[in-house]
DNA sequence: AAAAGCGTTGTAAACGATTACAATTGGAAA
DNA sequence: TTTCCAATTGTAATCGTTTACAACGCTTTT
């Protein structure tokens, strides 16, 4: 059954007038009697109350923001949804913004500089009161950032953090971490280590990399050219670099990989190239997927606080937005965790 | 460098009230010469322009929204974060709404009904013009869908669909898919076949159910106790499902799983236990993941066409929004593919 | 009896933009 | 010279709510 009578306009909602007229008060009244104030009649409250459920009455949010000039949103820009890192982070910002009850506008900038300014434009348009955002590995829009910092829009910059700007930041320690997993390999007995690193313009990669070479140094390990190699992202990326290595026979005892998909990629092509994980090859991921106890050897990983993550940077943003004067930009660096799991045990030691 | 000053109100913006105090004439000029309307002298629209920009003019898009009685904005739902599956389809439905000008208020029921109906109430407060929905897990708020629809509030289903409502709804076949899954493996020469099913109340279970039972009754196939067990949709499931028949030493030939986390939780049971897959017991999984291609063995899996079923809801829901009347309620049925892959091949035969 | 107080309600001005209508020009047509 | 029309601008109402202020009727105080 189709509802061909359906007409042009939207279906009109009662209004505050409508109830007042039906009533024979002023809408004054009526408002004050719904926001159920002191100053009104218990009797006509009650009458109000009940004409506005006869009329089904909702309150016209957009009027009210009108009113009262703040649109309790607030924005979020990400970068990609292809993996579920930003996902899980968005959960837990999810969670802390309904307990404060705003609301969220989600973007997505698809990696690109030119998406991630045109979000910005359309969030700032729909008047969000702040902003959180993991900028693209294409680089940044620092000047529109600052525009919108000036123009009295805090922003919260989390994972992949602006360099530049002076803003609230919520990171977990890469370099630490990435320091961390390489000593675990050298403390496993592996020698020969490599490092598969991100995108080269990501702050992160910069800093994943940094740990890497730090640790290898203070271990006095030789640094090949070949020792980072720069993949990317994705698995298909990870995939290729340890095909190239092994079909040139460069094998190396262990690699530390920029993520989980580029270490499971660099998984499946040391499987259909004959070789063993960690028997030939031992493999440490970043960013804990839900993969990396499914895989088979279960891949060791740094499993990263997104939840945690999306709480803290949501929790800043809406302290910047509340209070008042808002607190200094503070850079709050989360914990992580190694798990340890088959693919990096050495075999042989 | 903090900024001290930061006052309690937020940044007041220019209006239009500004520019034409500024200019010494009346904010309808104004608003005609930013409009670009042929009925305003060209000297004066370029002084208003000029002056707009000096003071960083940006129009109210509440104010303009309270004026044309439109929000532009659509509201999703979806269940969970948790798979890639809905992330994507998110993606899909992103493309559309943003080339046909809309925004997405996107939310989540986190598989509650009661989470799922404060959602709604959320997005009917922002007046979306329509909303997309995957209903929870849990079953449905048949009652206040229908309500939504009655008040001028399109609804669109997608993937996890009403089954009391009328509404357009774009969802996969299911029963097809599910049959042509099982009679795959009757074909491959596998014998005992069973099928971990899904949550019970989702329509989606009962119809791959369906699809299973029907394919083994076509081929007389012997359908025992516990031919169908009811796992779920997270790997775990299908990792305790598996856990307990290998236990019992109940060992079927073939599994087909509800989804691929399952299927992916099944095979690490399998390993654990000291069995082969395919070998000793084969897979099939559902809606594809990106983990399909990178397990050992390659798992089997029913290619959902997520990105384009948000593109087709979300088309079919600006239709509804937009076109007068409306068009009629269809079911758009999506087709899907199987990637067959090693998880399911009979190596014996 | 006048003043002050209380409880309750209405009036009207905001919020920022749009737009029908009226009003003001000046020049062209009569 | 008067009339009319076009071009341009201003006035004011509107969208749905909120709220300062005024106003009203009654009781209580002085």
């Amino acid at each position: 059954m189709q509802n061909v009578s359906n007409t042009a306009v939207m279906k009109k909602y009662a209004t505050l007038k409508d109830i007042a007229t039906a009533l024979k008060i002023s809408t004054a009244t009526v408002s004050r009697a719904l926001a159920d104030r002191w100053d009104v009649n218990a009797e006509t409250k009650r009458i109000v109350c009940e004409e506005a459920k006869r009329q089904n009455y909702k309150p016209n949010p957009i009027a009210k923001r009108l009113q009262n000039r703040h649109s309790k949103t607030i924005g979020l820009v990400v970068p990609e949804f292809k993996t579920l890192f930003f996902p899980i982070v968005i959960s837990g910002i999810q969670k802390v913004v309904d307990e404060a009850g705003f609301q969220l506008l989600i973007t997505q900038s698809q990696e690109t500089m030119e998406v991630e300014l045109r979000n910005l434009k359309l969030l700032e348009n729909n008047m969000v009161e702040g902003i959180l955002i993991s900028i693209t590995r294409e680089g940044e829009n620092s000047d529109y950032y600052q525009e919108l910092i000036d123009s009295g829009i805090p922003i919260v910059f989390f994972n992949r953090v602006s360099s530049s700007i002076v803003a609230p930041k919520v990171i977990i320690d890469d370099y630490k971490l990435a320091f961390f997993a390489t000593e675990h390999l050298i403390y496993s007995g592996f020698n020969k280590i490599y490092h598969f690193a991100g995108p080269e313009k990501l702050a992160v990669t910069k800093e994943r990399k940094r740990g890497f070479l730090d640790a290898m140094k203070k271990h006095q390990r030789e640094i090949s050219e070949n020792s980072v190699l720069t993949t990317g992202v994705y698995s298909d990326k990870g995939y290729e670099a340890m095909k190239m290595l092994i079909q040139k026979n460069e094998l190396p005892q262990a690699v530390f990989c920029f993520n989980d998909p580029t270490a499971l990629g660099a998984l499946k092509a040391i499987k259909e190239e004959g070789l063993k994980c960690p028997d030939d090859i031992a493999l440490v991921g970043f960013s804990e997927t839900e993969m990396a106890q499914l895989v088979d050897p279960p891949l060791t990983s740094v499993q990263q606080p997104s939840f945690e993550m999306g709480e803290v940077a949501a929790r800043l943003l809406i302290a910047q937005i509340t209070q008042n004067p808002p607190p200094d930009a503070e850079t709050v660096c989360l914990t992580a965790k190694m798990n340890i799991r088959k693919s990096s045990i050495n075999v042989k030691k």
